[in-house]
DNA sequence: AAGTTTTCTTTACGCGCGTAAATTATTTAT
DNA sequence: ATAAATAATTTACGCGCGTAAAGAAAACTT
């Protein structure tokens, strides 16, 4: 390898023998030229080198082959998990994608949006924030190339949306609560920043009432993204002050549970179902600790993968076909219950 | 904003009044043109919305304003953290990052490189594997660019190494616990990924030397990232079996340690310093979840903020006087104990 | 073998911007 | 006010590649 410094296509044509314009057509789908000459070309790629100046292509091509990823907060193993899923999803099929996180806020967020669209991206998967995202900004890059919602919804917007069920995932659970126990209190954020919580809100409701039990709600103050924090003070203090109404608590997502796991330990409130456990507690996304939690978290586990590659199978689809869809499709996948020693 | 769609800086040139060199000038250093055509560009610029295109720059400048960030897996929080320091610490400068994650596999580290380089970046900040990475690989990367690495080094490899004490941050924590209780014992991955794993171990060996007690070190076998795993199953089984010598175990990572505290409350095992605990576990890192752990877990804290600046810093350095330093620099954190409950 | 189809080569232009040189305009110094 | 220094304009070329058109070559037909 590298026998030669090359330079450029043109110097590439000369050594391996093959037209530039030739080049050029191999470098963009290897398929499309005969298979002789393919094979000369691989043979002197294997032996000089030679890359495409990245830049150079897409300055040139009308679309480039970039797909913008954007998450809420890459520091949520969550989302790092769904992120990594998209990628690989991208690079099966020969896109180039560049995973943006907005680090939990939404100004980040519009400044990554607003830095895709210097990119030129084919197009683009977003996990919003939701509401408090600024859907004038969505709505932006969206004119400019089609954009696939994923995990957080941001109602009519783009060119399709894909999540998980909370009404099913949430139905599930509550009524898994209910049979082997009390039915569950609620526990969430005042201000959620993901719209996931307000459809869980809405499904506890909503499930409770089918069961015939009343629903008790119990939402907690706090900001940002330190959910666990909030879940260990807000919640511990209402452990506390004994203000459950049941002894069974369904919390939002994982990450509140994990931190409500926490006061009740400290608060000596022996958590589970065997002999002198006092408290159940359940959680929602099977967060990639909740296998180590003490005890380990009962939850709901969303369908990372599916989620992920229907996503980007449905951007892809509408990248090949040229043509963006004239009804947005909502696709939903069920969660699956995950039963764990915390309820 | 956006009167008229504008193309390119040409037409851009036309509606401002600016000729297109004087914008070009402006565009790669606003502070570079006086103070009276500054104003009437960026006049023009908030009515109508350009943005120079960003391949264009970037095939035509000698050197670009990427700064390529690798880290071994931003799904672990510690690296999704530091990851973000140095992101910001980019931007601060005028840089572009591009951050990259390696997913915990070596392959990965090199495609990322590989890719990298097809990016032209003007430096590279690399938190790489340590032995297990392709040397080779990343003296090809650096022989093109400035490469300074962080959190693990590479003996004698690129610009240089910005890191944290393990030798002073184990001392400490070994000194901690000593004093305070029995001496502990080393729990540790048989093959670990990462060079600071080695070190950590040669420093409680030299620690315990000092203080006049035996070392006693466990190893567990396990592969890959799943350390919490690790830390449960295996550590569980060592605690099952009652074979640390000491009741104080000090693990190689806060994230061994999570899985051993998870061990530990399923085999009932009190852990703390209260009435009735009969084990103290003790970590390092300070991990994200180290706050909510049962109990919560003393650990060293890194300096996560200083070795991202000091890393981007030193490579900012190197790009602004345009020569590659001529002898190797490498920087050490010192580590600070967080007591918690644990230990 | 001739004709047809597919593929490749040649030639040429354009993308949007960096950048250099020579000239002109503006600011600062004296 | 005039000279000197600084900054902007004009002109022009080049970066590496996409891409279109026309013709030549190779591969398939029958």
């Amino acid at each position: 390898m590298a026998e030669r410094k090359i330079k450029n296509m043109e110097e590439f044509a000369a050594v391996s023998g093959i037209s530039r314009p030739t080049l050029s057509k191999y470098f963009n789908d290897p398929d499309s030229v005969r298979s002789s000459t393919r094979d000369k070309i691989e043979r002197a790629l294997a032996k000089y080198d030679y890359r495409p100046n990245v830049y150079a292509i897409n300055q040139n091509r009308r679309t480039t082959k970039n797909i913008g990823v954007v998450v809420p907060n890459l520091a949520d193993p969550f989302f790092s998990e769904i992120g990594r899923e998209v990628e690989q999803a991208c690079i099966a099929q020969g896109y180039s994608p560049i995973l943006m996180s907005s680090h939990g806020s939404v100004a980040q967020e519009v400044k990554n949006l607003e830095a895709l669209r210097a990119l030129k991206p084919a197009g683009v998967l977003l996990a919003p924030f939701g509401r408090a995202s600024d859907r004038a900004q969505i709505e932006r890059i969206n004119r400019d190339v089609p954009v696939v919602l994923f995990d957080a919804n941001v109602e009519g917007a783009c060119e399709a949306f894909v999540g998980t069920d909370n009404s099913q995932s949430i139905d599930l659970i509550v009524e898994y609560l209910c049979r082997s126990g009390q039915p569950p209190c609620f526990f969430e954020m005042q201000t959620p920043s993901n719209p996931n919580a307000n459809k869980r809100h809405q499904a506890y409701m909503e499930s409770m009432g089918r069961h015939g039990f009343p629903a008790h709600v119990y939402k907690v103050e706090g900001d940002g993204w330190g959910f666990e924090e909030i879940g260990q003070k807000q919640g511990g203090k209402l452990l506390y002050e004994g203000r459950f109404k049941t002894d069974t608590i369904l919390c939002s997502n994982d990450r509140l549970a994990i931190g409500l796991l926490s006061a009740a330990y400290e608060l000596g409130i022996g958590v589970g179902l065997g002999d002198g456990r006092k408290l159940r507690i359940a959680g929602h996304d099977d967060h990639p600790f909740s296998r180590f939690t003490c005890p380990s978290l009962t939850t709901i586990a969303q369908d990372y993968a599916a989620i992920a590659n229907r996503a980007a199978g449905t951007l892809f689809e509408i990248l090949d076909t040229q043509k963006r869809p004239t009804d947005r499709v909502e696709t939903l996948y069920s969660g699956t219950l995950v039963m764990r020693d915390s309820a």
